[in-house]
DNA sequence: ACGTGTGAATCTATTCACAGCC
DNA sequence: GGCTGTGAATAGATTCACACGT
């Protein structure tokens, strides 16, 4: 049961909520009670004016000439970010990458629950990790249609990605995260959102030269994943 | 001595062209002599015409009517990217995340070279990861100066983060690519980039609770991380 | 007076469509 | 004929500046 009237959240934004409620668990565990634009945004490295806009795409949720209740606007954002329930998540692919992300579960950020490990490697099976069993690969379907998962991580290696992926497709997964450096290809409805950690390094490394003095090549140098400098 | 007229390359084009460089690779595995902008697209999960604005951004680098070289372009990416050498990046936190990140220098993608790991834990200590020994935190800033180090990988908990930051910057740190979830606080000068897995995962759940019928709040779904659906 | 909420302006990025060359 | 290279058009995100409520 949601009240307020629905607009349209633009992504870029609803990455930044997800911030915007960490930052507000911790000011509620410091005691704090309200908050203004310039405070949280400093905390969440954005722009006042840009975070008062994100919020606004809620409906008005602070006070004019005060600022924002911490209880008031995290119950907000845990409201739209994580539903009435955190959606259930399986993560394929038990390596150092995929156990850090499964210690994520730990304090389960809202709006997703790791409900199920899978690992093609006899040595991981049967491990635990995050407090969650390892199951064998070939059990993908059975866990998917047991836990009802609708999201799916892949932090396995590049060559079996894209064969892992059609399988939590055919399983019933409708949304993908994936951490191997290939481009999958999925059927329409289905959405795959990747995440590349070599590329960001790279692309870090390129910025890195550019300033090095002898710049082969110029940058526009904007603030995208750049955080506040002051 | 790069030869061709310095253009201005925007961020977004310098992330795909890591990933242009990284499927020319396969290709030339392959025997493949060249390509074509289409095909070269849909390895790479990206439209055609934007990967050829992108490559343009480089100055002409295929034959009207025919396609790309691979072999050419691949070394004119990597020497965009890579500059002459790659650059000596130091990483501190070697938990499971790090450790992950740290077997990516096994097969140093072009631009970059874990020169230095730190851990603070004892036990981590001594230890080896991906080739390399890890060293204790405190001699961050001697591992730094050694090295030359101009980039830093900060893959701590959150609490230290900051002044792992710091420390980092004091040695002569002028990039630095944070896991931890914090905004951190640099002087003018120092790049930070930030990428947050928690919150890719809630981004994720977030965009697979809208389309479940009963959505709360609508979102605009864009193609911004989002993948080639054919 | 203070700080939120938001239209307008700006800047960035993506997509289209076609001219140009092989 | 086919495919690159690119200006023009479109869409998206960020920032500004100020009106509004308390």
């Amino acid at each position: 049961m949601s009240e307020s009237r629905p607009r349209i959240v633009p992504e870029a934004t609803v990455a930044r909520l997800a911030v915007y409620l960490r930052v507000l668990a911790g000011l509620a565990d410091g005691g704090r009670s309200s908050v203004s634009s310039g405070e949280l945004a400093s905390a969440a490295g954005v722009n006042p004016a840009g975070l008062r806009k994100d919020l606004s795409y809620l409906g008005p949720c602070g006070v004019r000439g005060v600022g924002y209740s911490v209880a008031g606007l995290r119950e907000r954002l845990t409201e739209v970010l994580g539903g009435e329930r955190s959606r259930p998540c399986v993560l394929v692919g038990i390596g150092r990458l995929g156990s850090a992300l499964a210690d994520y579960a730990g304090f389960a950020s809202r709006g997703f629950q790791f409900v199920g490990l899978l690992d093609s490697d006899p040595r991981t099976v049967g491990t635990e990790v995050g407090g969650l069993p390892v199951h064998p690969a070939e059990e993908l379907e059975v866990v998917v249609a047991r836990t009802g998962a609708t999201i799916g991580v892949i932090t396995t290696p590049a060559e079996v990605a894209q064969a892992v992926c059609d399988r939590l497709v055919a399983a019933g997964v409708r949304s993908i995260l994936n951490f191997a450096p290939v481009a999958l290809t999925v059927p329409a409805g289905v959405d795959v959102r990747k995440v590349d950690l070599s590329v960001e390094l790279q692309v870090l490394a390129f910025l890195d030269q550019q300033r090095d003095g002898s710049a082969p090549v110029v940058t526009a140098l904007r603030a995208d994943a750049r955080e506040s400098v002051r």
